[in-house]
DNA sequence: CATGAATGAGTGTTCATTCAT
DNA sequence: AATGAATGAACACTCATTCAT
């Protein structure tokens, strides 16, 4: 490897890390006050650097909420088609993808909070046609595992499916306005417990 | 008695229903846009009238946000009080709160929907201190009745019981994002659902 | 006529009035410092309010270019048109369209001269393709009146047309940079002036 | 003696030379943007290089105008000054001043456009004021030049000065807004029948 | 009650310029 | 000589708010 090449990567990968280390700090400062609310000011505050700086590594503010969003979509993917591929039962495969899930907002928490919060505003523009699409492959992907577990037995067939859901959906994600890194409970303890109430419920079972 | 005088006469009644119409076109604009990224201009629009004339009304954005959660929080807690004063059993409070919640949803939707979203950043100023004393008030009722029902064997007691308000507290608002009145399932067969699943669980019970 | 029509009337004449001062005071603006190098609180400042509130009369300082450049080309089609359904011969054409030139410079000469030194800038926009538009007509007009003035004996035949049609065109044009109306001379004068150097030259004839 | 060396000590000639090929991007990029409109990062694309490495070579953006201006001016009157040396006859001055015109016009085409679009904007500021005594200087000679012709009976002297004037200058000038070398016409070709329009005009001659 | 013109602070963004490497 | 990251002032534009009518 040439000195040349030496370089050239050091510097690409450099590049690479101050984007995501502004990132980082966007995605935090987003999430806390709200992407509309927040002024670019804001955020290059938090990453100790001026409001003009940002656009020698960002095009817009827009961009920023782009990258942060669409970086956490394609990991958050990329850990369910793991998941899908594996060919589970229906049981498994829902615990699998709610573990799954809480490790995404384990590690990309602000910007699961940025999804939910803004993805319905941001996705008027064309850049965010992706936000809708992740949205639409992530319902049929949940509706038709729980007609299957329904179907199978391993869900209660009596309720409505859209209704659960929206139920687990909610659930799961809402919890990153919460979660923090090295509070109480882990994400893996969050995620036995959430699995415990969704699939036995929080009653005792009636005595006989 | 002239036109005008009977117009005056009616005057503080169709002041304050003037009042509650605009509030609830803001309420709408607010939910759906949010409070920061919805400008005045567009909450007049939605009324049929112009920018400024909204200043006749109110005193400020703040204080049409500030109404209309303020309202939707008194009527909440009137009927939480109505439900708690009747001293029920920990499982029939639990199910006659979340009734009257989604019962609030039904009624106050975008008012919800905004509290959802915008409370945190608007309780920054001081005139929306009574969303955190709400907040605070909401929580401690959901953890001393988790907590009793849990002593009285009426919910299972190897679950955490922050994790089990919290997950409560969002399942049920979170629902305000997509509920719509006249929509497939009516606000108490929503709640009706949501408890079988609080309760029960969605999973089969396992064979013997 | 009611007094609501007259009064939305007078209210639209009124708005339609501010915004020509508005734009007199813009064009003056951009004329003598240059678009881009005009600051829309310059122009604000000229008129006599404060950078903001141009923006309830427009949409953008585009717009005024706009507005100014399209209502300058309006009229001196309209001047031209008269001339050409006039079926003069070419000489006299020529004659009456310089005069007519000298006119729309005398009536509007910030926007001639905005028009002169912006529009290949401005044209890189597709909301202003109507400068080309008229530009392509401009030289189509001028280019085959001087064609016929060589075929029928009224000009020189043993010039190059393209050069006579810019000499004409940049002589006349430019003009607005230096004429102020209550000047030395007259619009009329200057035309009068003009069209004698142009078809007679400056030189003496040479003698026999 | 090593390469690095030979070049060193060319270094002084060598930067004169960067000096001038960067000039000249620049000049070509003020003239077909305009000024203002030109950003430095422009200026640096057309030169192969990146935005702040222009500040190696300059001050400043004014002080690339600066030099581009001064160069061509200097050239301009060393020409113009022979010219006057000559001490020839008015007319034959007139046709050596403009053929010399057209010949700076051909050697500094963007230099020119700068000068005429952005001279006024930029003689606002003290280190310019060399514009304005070129241009009196200008104004002067021709004025000196078409009194004395008109005297010695080799002009009109019907016409007005001071229009003479300016229709030579702009005229000749603005050529260089659409003059490009290599094109149809030559500058000499240009020159020899601008001063047959000019001197002749372009009508025919009165029949007896 | 409502209008419409204006305000002025603030927003996202641009850009000439600096400077350590 | 040139890079590239950063600066900071300025810019076009937005918007909550005011107020005479």
């Amino acid at each position: 490897m040439s000195p040349r090449r030496r370089d050239a990567e050091g510097t690409a990968a450099a590049r690479a890390e101050r984007r995501a280390e502004l990132l980082g700090a966007a995605a935090e400062v987003f999430a806390s006050r709200g992407y509309s609310a927040t002024t670019v000011r804001e955020v290059a505050d938090a990453a100790g650097i001026l409001g003009g700086s940002l656009y020698y590594h960002f095009d817009s503010k827009e961009s920023m909420a782009d990258e942060i969003l669409s970086t956490f979509l394609n990991e958050m993917w990329a850990s369910y088609d793991q998941v899908l591929a594996a060919d589970l039962g229906a049981r498994e495969t829902l615990e699998a993808l709610i573990a799954a899930s809480f490790r995404s907002i384990d590690r990309h928490r602000p910007a699961v909070v940025l999804y939910q919060n803004e993805s319905k505003h941001l996705a008027t523009s064309p850049r965010f046609d992706y936000l809708l699409d992740s949205q639409r492959r992530f319902e049929e992907m949940w509706l038709s595992l729980l007609e299957r577990g329904a179907r199978e037995g391993a869900f209660r067939a009596d309720l409505d499916v859209g209704l659960i859901y929206r139920f687990i959906r909610d659930t799961v994600w809402v919890a990153a306005t919460w979660y923090q890194r090295g509070g109480r409970l882990t994400a893996d303890e969050i995620a036995t417990q959430y699995l415990a109430m969704v699939l036995e419920g929080i009653g005792t079972p009636p005595a006989h």
